[in-house]
DNA sequence: GTTTGTGAATGAGTTCACAGCA
DNA sequence: TGCTGTGAACTCATTCACAAAC
Protein backbone atom coordinates (compact mmCIF):
# COMPACT_ATOMS: atom_id res chain seq x y z
CA UNK A 1 0.00 0.00 0.00
CA UNK A 2 3.19 2.15 -0.75
CA UNK A 3 3.02 6.08 -2.15
CA UNK A 4 4.84 6.40 -4.99
CA UNK A 5 8.72 6.44 -4.78
CA UNK A 6 9.99 4.45 -8.17
CA UNK A 7 6.75 3.20 -10.22
CA UNK A 8 7.46 1.93 -13.58
CA UNK A 9 7.16 3.69 -16.71
CA UNK A 10 5.32 1.40 -18.25
CA UNK A 11 3.07 0.96 -15.51
CA UNK A 12 2.46 4.53 -15.60
CA UNK A 13 1.48 4.37 -19.09
CA UNK A 14 -1.10 1.70 -17.93
CA UNK A 15 -2.56 3.81 -15.49
CA UNK A 16 -3.47 6.48 -18.21
CA UNK A 17 -5.42 3.72 -19.95
CA UNK A 18 -6.93 2.66 -17.24
CA UNK A 19 -8.14 6.04 -16.71
CA UNK A 20 -9.16 6.38 -20.55
CA UNK A 21 -11.45 3.09 -20.04
CA UNK A 22 -13.01 3.97 -16.63
CA UNK A 23 -13.94 7.78 -18.24
CA UNK A 24 -15.39 6.00 -21.61
CA UNK A 25 -17.36 3.69 -19.11
CA UNK A 26 -17.97 6.31 -16.92
CA UNK A 27 -20.34 8.40 -20.07
CA UNK A 28 -22.30 5.59 -21.40
CA UNK A 29 -24.61 2.99 -19.12
CA UNK A 30 -21.87 2.92 -15.98
CA UNK A 31 -22.21 -0.24 -13.38
CA UNK A 32 -20.42 1.35 -10.14
CA UNK A 33 -18.13 -1.03 -9.36
CA UNK A 34 -15.79 -3.03 -11.47
CA UNK A 35 -13.12 -5.33 -11.06
CA UNK A 36 -9.76 -5.95 -12.16
CA UNK A 37 -10.44 -8.36 -14.81
CA UNK A 38 -12.63 -5.85 -16.52
CA UNK A 39 -10.62 -3.12 -16.48
CA UNK A 40 -7.73 -5.26 -17.72
CA UNK A 41 -9.88 -6.76 -20.55
CA UNK A 42 -10.87 -3.53 -21.94
CA UNK A 43 -6.99 -2.28 -21.65
CA UNK A 44 -5.40 -5.02 -23.00
CA UNK A 45 -3.25 -5.99 -19.36
CA UNK A 46 -3.70 -8.96 -17.19
CA UNK A 47 -6.04 -8.40 -13.60
CA UNK A 48 -2.70 -9.21 -11.87
CA UNK A 49 -0.85 -6.56 -13.70
CA UNK A 50 -4.12 -4.30 -13.28
CA UNK A 51 -4.15 -4.31 -9.60
CA UNK A 52 -0.09 -4.28 -9.27
CA UNK A 53 -0.10 -1.56 -10.87
CA UNK A 54 -2.82 0.33 -8.73
CA UNK A 55 -1.32 -1.21 -5.47
CA UNK A 56 1.43 1.32 -6.07
CA UNK A 57 -0.46 3.97 -5.06
CA UNK A 58 -2.82 2.81 -2.01
CA UNK A 59 -5.97 0.88 -1.68
CA UNK A 60 -8.64 1.33 -3.76
CA UNK A 61 -10.77 -1.55 -4.23
CA UNK A 62 -13.10 -3.55 -1.91
CA UNK A 63 -12.38 -7.51 -1.76
CA UNK A 64 -15.18 -9.67 -4.07
CA UNK A 65 -16.58 -6.70 -4.78
CA UNK A 66 -14.03 -4.32 -7.21
CA UNK A 67 -13.38 -0.89 -7.56
CA UNK A 68 -15.93 1.60 -7.50
CA UNK A 69 -15.91 3.43 -10.94
CA UNK A 70 -15.90 6.98 -9.80
CA UNK A 71 -13.99 7.04 -6.72
CA UNK A 72 -11.26 4.60 -8.82
CA UNK A 73 -11.79 7.46 -11.54
CA UNK A 74 -11.27 10.12 -9.42
CA UNK A 75 -7.86 8.80 -7.60
CA UNK A 76 -6.02 7.50 -11.01
CA UNK A 77 -7.15 11.50 -12.23
CA UNK A 78 -5.51 12.85 -8.88
CA UNK A 79 -2.86 10.29 -9.59
CA UNK A 80 -2.02 11.31 -13.48
CA UNK A 81 -2.64 15.34 -12.29
CA UNK A 82 -5.38 15.51 -14.76
CA UNK A 83 -7.92 16.23 -12.53
CA UNK A 84 -7.16 20.33 -13.89
CA UNK A 85 -5.98 21.19 -16.89
CA UNK A 86 -2.84 21.16 -18.41
CA UNK A 87 -1.77 24.00 -20.81
CA UNK A 88 0.92 23.06 -23.10
CA UNK A 89 2.56 25.31 -25.81
CA UNK A 90 3.81 24.02 -29.19
CA UNK A 91 6.80 25.19 -30.88
CA UNK A 92 6.63 24.58 -34.96
CA UNK A 93 3.95 25.07 -36.97
CA UNK A 94 4.86 23.08 -39.71
CA UNK A 95 2.74 19.97 -41.04
CA UNK A 96 3.49 18.11 -37.57
CA UNK A 97 3.20 21.39 -35.72
CA UNK A 98 -0.30 21.86 -37.34
CA UNK A 99 -1.71 18.78 -36.91
CA UNK A 100 -0.79 18.15 -33.61
CA UNK A 101 -2.43 21.78 -32.91
CA UNK A 102 -5.47 20.74 -34.34
CA UNK A 103 -5.52 17.00 -32.67
CA UNK A 104 -8.75 17.02 -30.92
CA UNK A 105 -7.41 14.22 -28.70
CA UNK A 106 -5.43 17.01 -26.38
CA UNK A 107 -8.26 18.74 -25.76
CA UNK A 108 -10.55 16.28 -25.18
CA UNK A 109 -8.13 14.85 -22.48
CA UNK A 110 -7.56 17.52 -19.98
CA UNK A 111 -4.96 19.44 -22.08
CA UNK A 112 -5.09 22.79 -23.15
CA UNK A 113 -2.92 24.03 -26.11
CA UNK A 114 -2.32 27.55 -25.05
CA UNK A 115 0.30 28.56 -27.56
CA UNK A 116 2.08 27.93 -30.96
CA UNK A 117 5.07 28.97 -32.15
CA UNK A 118 7.70 29.49 -34.93
CA UNK A 119 10.81 30.87 -36.19
CA UNK A 120 9.59 31.35 -40.00
CA UNK A 121 8.27 34.94 -40.40
CA UNK A 122 6.14 33.68 -43.40
CA UNK A 123 4.26 31.61 -40.46
CA UNK A 124 4.11 33.75 -38.24
CA UNK A 125 0.39 35.73 -37.58
CA UNK A 126 -0.73 33.20 -39.78
CA UNK A 127 -3.61 31.30 -38.10
CA UNK A 128 -3.28 27.41 -37.75
CA UNK A 129 -6.20 25.24 -35.76
CA UNK A 130 -7.06 28.46 -34.10
CA UNK A 131 -4.39 29.76 -33.23
CA UNK A 132 -2.21 32.86 -34.41
CA UNK A 133 0.75 31.81 -34.94
CA UNK A 134 3.23 34.14 -32.58
CA UNK A 135 7.33 34.21 -33.36
CA UNK A 136 9.37 31.99 -30.28
CA UNK A 137 10.97 35.04 -29.48
CA UNK A 138 8.09 35.62 -27.40
CA UNK A 139 8.06 32.14 -25.52
CA UNK A 140 9.95 32.85 -22.60
CA UNK A 141 7.26 35.57 -22.25
CA UNK A 142 4.22 33.92 -23.14
CA UNK A 143 5.01 30.52 -21.21
CA UNK A 144 4.82 32.43 -17.83
CA UNK A 145 1.80 34.57 -18.97
CA UNK A 146 -0.37 30.96 -19.82
CA UNK A 147 1.40 28.99 -16.63
CA UNK A 148 2.43 26.50 -19.23
CA UNK A 149 4.48 23.64 -17.86
CA UNK A 150 4.47 21.39 -20.86
CA UNK A 151 6.21 22.41 -23.80
CA UNK A 152 5.76 19.97 -27.18
CA UNK A 153 8.32 20.56 -29.91
CA UNK A 154 7.66 19.80 -33.72
CA UNK A 155 10.67 21.12 -35.64
CA UNK A 156 13.07 19.79 -38.12
CA UNK A 157 16.30 18.18 -36.21
CA UNK A 158 18.45 20.88 -36.82
CA UNK A 159 16.44 23.25 -34.64
CA UNK A 160 15.52 20.42 -31.61
CA UNK A 161 17.92 21.17 -29.43
CA UNK A 162 18.26 25.06 -29.41
CA UNK A 163 14.26 24.80 -28.88
CA UNK A 164 14.71 22.31 -25.79
CA UNK A 165 17.12 24.73 -24.30
CA UNK A 166 14.57 28.19 -24.57
CA UNK A 167 11.63 26.40 -23.49
CA UNK A 168 14.08 25.08 -20.37
CA UNK A 169 14.87 27.98 -19.66
CA UNK A 170 11.27 29.94 -20.00
CA UNK A 171 10.45 27.79 -17.18
CA UNK A 172 8.49 24.92 -18.92
CA UNK A 173 8.57 21.27 -16.54
CA UNK A 174 8.22 18.53 -18.97
CA UNK A 175 8.95 18.81 -22.86
CA UNK A 176 7.51 15.91 -25.51
CA UNK A 177 9.88 15.90 -28.09
CA UNK A 178 8.89 14.55 -31.85
CA UNK A 179 12.25 15.65 -33.46
CA UNK A 180 14.39 12.80 -34.72
CA UNK A 181 17.63 12.55 -32.89
CA UNK A 182 19.91 12.30 -29.41
CA UNK A 183 18.63 15.31 -27.23
CA UNK A 184 19.86 16.93 -23.81
CA UNK A 185 17.62 18.25 -21.09
CA UNK A 186 18.41 19.43 -18.29
CA UNK A 187 17.95 17.54 -14.48
CA UNK A 188 14.54 19.41 -13.67
CA UNK A 189 12.91 18.96 -17.04
CA UNK A 190 11.39 15.73 -18.12
CA UNK A 191 12.03 15.06 -21.71
CA UNK A 192 10.36 12.59 -23.45
CA UNK A 193 11.00 11.63 -27.32
CA UNK A 194 8.45 10.11 -29.75
CA UNK A 195 10.15 9.44 -33.22
CA UNK A 196 7.62 8.45 -35.89
CA UNK A 197 10.23 7.08 -38.50
CA UNK A 198 11.43 4.86 -35.63
CA UNK A 199 8.69 3.43 -35.21
CA UNK A 200 8.27 2.33 -38.98
CA UNK A 201 11.89 1.18 -38.91
CA UNK A 202 11.54 -1.28 -35.85
CA UNK A 203 8.04 -2.49 -37.56
CA UNK A 204 10.46 -3.29 -40.75
CA UNK A 205 12.51 -5.41 -38.75
CA UNK A 206 9.65 -7.92 -37.68
CA UNK A 207 8.54 -8.02 -41.72
CA UNK A 208 7.99 -11.75 -41.84
CA UNK A 209 12.23 -13.35 -43.67
CA UNK B 1 27.86 -15.13 -31.81
CA UNK B 2 24.03 -16.05 -31.97
CA UNK B 3 21.83 -14.79 -34.70
CA UNK B 4 18.35 -13.40 -33.62
CA UNK B 5 16.16 -16.35 -31.93
CA UNK B 6 14.64 -13.54 -29.54
CA UNK B 7 16.10 -9.87 -29.42
CA UNK B 8 14.72 -7.33 -27.03
CA UNK B 9 12.58 -4.60 -28.66
CA UNK B 10 14.32 -2.06 -27.29
CA UNK B 11 17.69 -3.48 -28.91
CA UNK B 12 15.89 -3.23 -32.49
CA UNK B 13 15.01 -0.01 -31.64
CA UNK B 14 18.39 1.09 -30.56
CA UNK B 15 19.43 -0.34 -33.64
CA UNK B 16 17.45 1.68 -35.43
CA UNK B 17 19.44 4.38 -33.78
CA UNK B 18 22.83 3.23 -34.30
CA UNK B 19 21.62 3.32 -38.15
CA UNK B 20 20.81 6.82 -37.81
CA UNK B 21 24.15 7.60 -36.35
CA UNK B 22 26.11 5.82 -38.90
CA UNK B 23 24.02 7.40 -42.03
CA UNK B 24 24.42 10.82 -40.40
CA UNK B 25 28.43 10.11 -40.20
CA UNK B 26 28.57 8.89 -43.34
CA UNK B 27 27.36 11.67 -45.34
CA UNK B 28 30.36 14.30 -43.37
CA UNK B 29 33.76 13.40 -43.61
CA UNK B 30 33.29 9.78 -42.35
CA UNK B 31 36.26 7.67 -40.43
CA UNK B 32 36.94 4.15 -41.83
CA UNK B 33 36.17 2.99 -38.42
CA UNK B 34 34.40 3.75 -35.38
CA UNK B 35 34.14 2.56 -31.86
CA UNK B 36 31.52 1.35 -29.54
CA UNK B 37 32.00 4.58 -27.23
CA UNK B 38 31.64 6.29 -30.27
CA UNK B 39 28.78 4.78 -31.29
CA UNK B 40 27.55 5.13 -27.61
CA UNK B 41 27.90 8.86 -26.80
CA UNK B 42 25.98 10.16 -30.19
CA UNK B 43 23.22 7.57 -29.54
CA UNK B 44 22.61 8.31 -25.72
CA UNK B 45 23.94 4.52 -24.90
CA UNK B 46 26.30 2.81 -23.11
CA UNK B 47 28.58 1.01 -24.82
CA UNK B 48 28.60 -2.05 -23.37
CA UNK B 49 24.89 -2.12 -24.81
CA UNK B 50 26.19 -1.22 -27.95
CA UNK B 51 28.27 -3.63 -28.02
CA UNK B 52 25.38 -6.36 -26.63
CA UNK B 53 22.51 -5.18 -29.06
CA UNK B 54 25.19 -5.92 -32.35
CA UNK B 55 26.26 -9.33 -31.01
CA UNK B 56 23.27 -10.48 -31.13
CA UNK B 57 23.37 -10.66 -34.85
CA UNK B 58 26.74 -11.18 -35.48
CA UNK B 59 30.47 -10.33 -34.68
CA UNK B 60 31.21 -6.91 -36.98
CA UNK B 61 33.99 -5.61 -34.87
CA UNK B 62 37.70 -5.94 -34.62
CA UNK B 63 39.05 -5.45 -31.37
CA UNK B 64 41.56 -2.89 -30.93
CA UNK B 65 39.88 -1.06 -33.81
CA UNK B 66 36.61 -0.75 -33.81
CA UNK B 67 33.50 -1.03 -36.41
CA UNK B 68 34.66 -0.60 -40.20
CA UNK B 69 31.58 2.29 -40.85
CA UNK B 70 30.31 1.07 -43.91
CA UNK B 71 30.77 -2.07 -43.49
CA UNK B 72 28.48 -1.57 -40.30
CA UNK B 73 25.82 0.60 -41.64
CA UNK B 74 25.49 -2.17 -44.74
CA UNK B 75 25.09 -4.88 -42.16
CA UNK B 76 22.32 -2.76 -39.83
CA UNK B 77 20.43 -1.68 -42.77
CA UNK B 78 20.25 -4.96 -43.61
CA UNK B 79 19.25 -6.45 -40.11
CA UNK B 80 16.44 -3.59 -40.30
CA UNK B 81 15.08 -4.39 -43.55
CA UNK B 82 15.71 -1.12 -44.59
CA UNK B 83 17.97 -2.25 -47.53
CA UNK B 84 15.47 -1.65 -49.82
CA UNK B 85 12.76 0.85 -50.02
CA UNK B 86 9.50 -0.12 -48.18
CA UNK B 87 6.11 0.53 -49.20
CA UNK B 88 3.51 1.76 -46.73
CA UNK B 89 0.15 2.86 -46.77
CA UNK B 90 -1.55 5.58 -44.96
CA UNK B 91 -5.38 5.16 -44.23
CA UNK B 92 -7.12 8.60 -43.01
CA UNK B 93 -6.33 11.97 -44.49
CA UNK B 94 -7.27 14.02 -41.81
CA UNK B 95 -5.40 16.58 -40.24
CA UNK B 96 -2.81 14.24 -38.84
CA UNK B 97 -3.41 11.55 -41.71
CA UNK B 98 -2.14 14.29 -43.77
CA UNK B 99 0.95 15.63 -42.19
CA UNK B 100 2.22 12.04 -42.19
CA UNK B 101 1.64 12.05 -45.85
CA UNK B 102 4.02 15.03 -45.63
CA UNK B 103 6.22 13.54 -43.43
CA UNK B 104 10.11 14.45 -44.67
CA UNK B 105 11.27 11.75 -42.16
CA UNK B 106 9.55 8.82 -44.20
CA UNK B 107 10.51 9.14 -47.53
CA UNK B 108 14.30 10.03 -45.97
CA UNK B 109 14.76 7.37 -44.15
CA UNK B 110 13.89 3.74 -47.08
CA UNK B 111 10.18 4.27 -46.72
CA UNK B 112 7.71 5.13 -49.22
CA UNK B 113 4.02 6.20 -48.73
CA UNK B 114 2.36 4.30 -51.76
CA UNK B 115 -1.19 5.68 -51.55
CA UNK B 116 -3.52 7.58 -49.49
CA UNK B 117 -7.36 6.53 -48.63
CA UNK B 118 -10.14 7.70 -46.79
CA UNK B 119 -14.20 7.34 -46.09
CA UNK B 120 -15.09 10.30 -46.88
CA UNK B 121 -16.54 11.39 -50.11
CA UNK B 122 -15.70 14.70 -49.47
CA UNK B 123 -11.78 14.14 -49.32
CA UNK B 124 -11.50 11.23 -51.75
CA UNK B 125 -9.72 12.54 -55.02
CA UNK B 126 -8.26 15.65 -53.32
CA UNK B 127 -4.79 16.48 -53.48
CA UNK B 128 -2.62 15.96 -50.25
CA UNK B 129 1.43 15.73 -50.23
CA UNK B 130 1.30 15.01 -53.59
CA UNK B 131 -1.30 12.02 -53.03
CA UNK B 132 -4.90 11.65 -54.73
CA UNK B 133 -6.54 10.22 -51.93
CA UNK B 134 -8.20 7.00 -52.52
CA UNK B 135 -11.80 5.36 -51.52
CA UNK B 136 -10.67 3.00 -48.26
CA UNK B 137 -13.02 0.46 -50.80
CA UNK B 138 -9.86 0.09 -53.36
CA UNK B 139 -7.34 -0.83 -50.10
CA UNK B 140 -6.96 -4.49 -50.86
CA UNK B 141 -6.44 -4.00 -54.81
CA UNK B 142 -3.88 -1.27 -53.97
CA UNK B 143 -1.78 -3.01 -51.53
CA UNK B 144 -1.35 -6.08 -53.83
CA UNK B 145 -0.62 -3.60 -56.57
CA UNK B 146 2.11 -1.83 -54.81
CA UNK B 147 3.16 -4.48 -52.77
CA UNK B 148 2.86 -2.62 -49.86
CA UNK B 149 3.40 -4.75 -46.24
CA UNK B 150 3.09 -2.05 -43.94
CA UNK B 151 0.56 -0.20 -43.28
CA UNK B 152 0.01 2.91 -40.86
CA UNK B 153 -3.44 3.86 -39.38
CA UNK B 154 -4.49 7.93 -38.65
CA UNK B 155 -8.39 7.67 -38.48
CA UNK B 156 -10.64 8.44 -35.40
CA UNK B 157 -10.70 5.59 -32.30
CA UNK B 158 -14.32 4.14 -33.92
CA UNK B 159 -12.80 3.40 -37.52
CA UNK B 160 -9.63 1.81 -36.03
CA UNK B 161 -10.66 -1.75 -35.71
CA UNK B 162 -12.25 -2.01 -38.87
CA UNK B 163 -8.98 -0.65 -40.54
CA UNK B 164 -6.77 -2.80 -38.82
CA UNK B 165 -8.95 -5.78 -39.88
CA UNK B 166 -9.25 -4.18 -43.72
CA UNK B 167 -5.35 -4.01 -43.90
CA UNK B 168 -5.19 -7.32 -42.37
CA UNK B 169 -7.17 -9.15 -44.75
CA UNK B 170 -5.53 -7.16 -47.68
CA UNK B 171 -2.10 -9.07 -46.74
CA UNK B 172 -0.15 -6.15 -44.70
CA UNK B 173 2.31 -7.49 -42.41
CA UNK B 174 2.71 -4.72 -40.33
CA UNK B 175 0.74 -2.00 -38.98
CA UNK B 176 1.75 1.52 -36.91
CA UNK B 177 -1.44 2.48 -35.28
CA UNK B 178 -2.19 6.33 -34.14
CA UNK B 179 -5.78 6.02 -33.05
CA UNK B 180 -6.27 5.20 -28.97
CA UNK B 181 -8.09 2.56 -27.44
CA UNK B 182 -7.19 -1.47 -27.20
CA UNK B 183 -6.85 -3.07 -30.41
CA UNK B 184 -6.67 -6.42 -31.64
CA UNK B 185 -4.55 -7.88 -34.23
CA UNK B 186 -4.39 -11.56 -35.84
CA UNK B 187 -0.92 -13.74 -35.26
CA UNK B 188 0.45 -13.19 -38.46
CA UNK B 189 0.78 -8.75 -38.07
CA UNK B 190 2.64 -6.93 -36.41
CA UNK B 191 0.56 -4.19 -34.64
CA UNK B 192 2.53 -1.16 -32.94
CA UNK B 193 0.78 1.55 -30.92
CA UNK B 194 1.48 5.18 -31.12
CA UNK B 195 -0.99 6.97 -28.84
CA UNK B 196 0.14 11.22 -28.82
CA UNK B 197 -2.23 11.80 -26.04
CA UNK B 198 -1.02 8.95 -23.51
CA UNK B 199 2.61 10.70 -24.80
CA UNK B 200 1.37 14.11 -22.74
CA UNK B 201 -0.76 12.04 -20.17
CA UNK B 202 2.65 10.44 -18.84
CA UNK B 203 4.46 13.53 -18.80
CA UNK B 204 1.64 15.43 -16.56
CA UNK B 205 2.52 12.72 -14.02
CA UNK B 206 5.90 13.77 -13.99
CA UNK B 207 5.33 17.12 -13.46
CA UNK B 208 6.69 18.19 -10.07
CA UNK B 209 4.37 17.55 -7.17
C1' DG C 1 47.39 0.16 -24.88
C1' DT C 2 42.84 -0.20 -27.14
C1' DT C 3 38.57 -2.33 -28.19
C1' DT C 4 35.56 -6.26 -29.08
C1' DG C 5 32.51 -10.24 -27.61
C1' DT C 6 30.33 -12.61 -23.99
C1' DG C 7 29.44 -15.30 -19.68
C1' DA C 8 28.15 -13.94 -15.03
C1' DA C 9 26.05 -10.81 -11.83
C1' DT C 10 22.82 -7.52 -10.99
C1' DG C 11 18.58 -5.18 -11.42
C1' DA C 12 13.83 -4.31 -13.00
C1' DG C 13 9.29 -5.73 -14.02
C1' DT C 14 5.76 -9.22 -14.58
C1' DT C 15 3.42 -13.31 -13.26
C1' DC C 16 2.17 -16.50 -9.77
C1' DA C 17 -0.08 -17.98 -5.78
C1' DC C 18 -2.31 -17.35 -1.83
C1' DA C 19 -3.84 -15.02 2.54
C1' DG C 20 -7.49 -12.00 3.85
C1' DC C 21 -11.80 -9.88 3.46
C1' DA C 22 -16.76 -9.28 1.92
C1' DT D 1 -17.76 -17.98 -3.68
C1' DG D 2 -15.57 -13.72 -5.64
C1' DC D 3 -12.21 -10.41 -5.63
C1' DT D 4 -8.39 -7.58 -3.76
C1' DG D 5 -3.56 -6.80 -2.16
C1' DT D 6 1.05 -8.48 -2.00
C1' DG D 7 5.21 -11.25 -0.97
C1' DA D 8 7.75 -14.71 -3.62
C1' DA D 9 9.21 -16.74 -7.89
C1' DC D 10 10.32 -16.01 -12.27
C1' DT D 11 11.52 -13.85 -16.62
C1' DC D 12 13.67 -10.51 -19.10
C1' DA D 13 17.17 -6.80 -19.88
C1' DT D 14 21.11 -4.20 -18.63
C1' DT D 15 25.55 -3.71 -16.54
C1' DC D 16 29.85 -5.63 -15.14
C1' DA D 17 34.17 -7.71 -15.83
C1' DC D 18 37.47 -10.02 -18.25
C1' DA D 19 39.64 -13.04 -21.80
C1' DA D 20 40.90 -12.79 -26.54
C1' DA D 21 42.33 -10.03 -30.57
C1' DC D 22 44.59 -6.34 -32.73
Amino acid sequence: MSTNPNVPDAAVSRLATYLRVLSALSEGEAPEYISSAEIGRQAGVSPDQVRKDLSHFGEFGRSGVGYGLEHLRGHLARIMRLDREQVAVLVGAGHLGSALARYPGFGSRGFRIGALFDIDPKRVGQTVGGFEVEHVDHLHRRVAELGAAIGVIAVPQTACQWVVAALESAGVKAILNFAPGAVQAGENVNLRNVDLARELECLAYYLPR
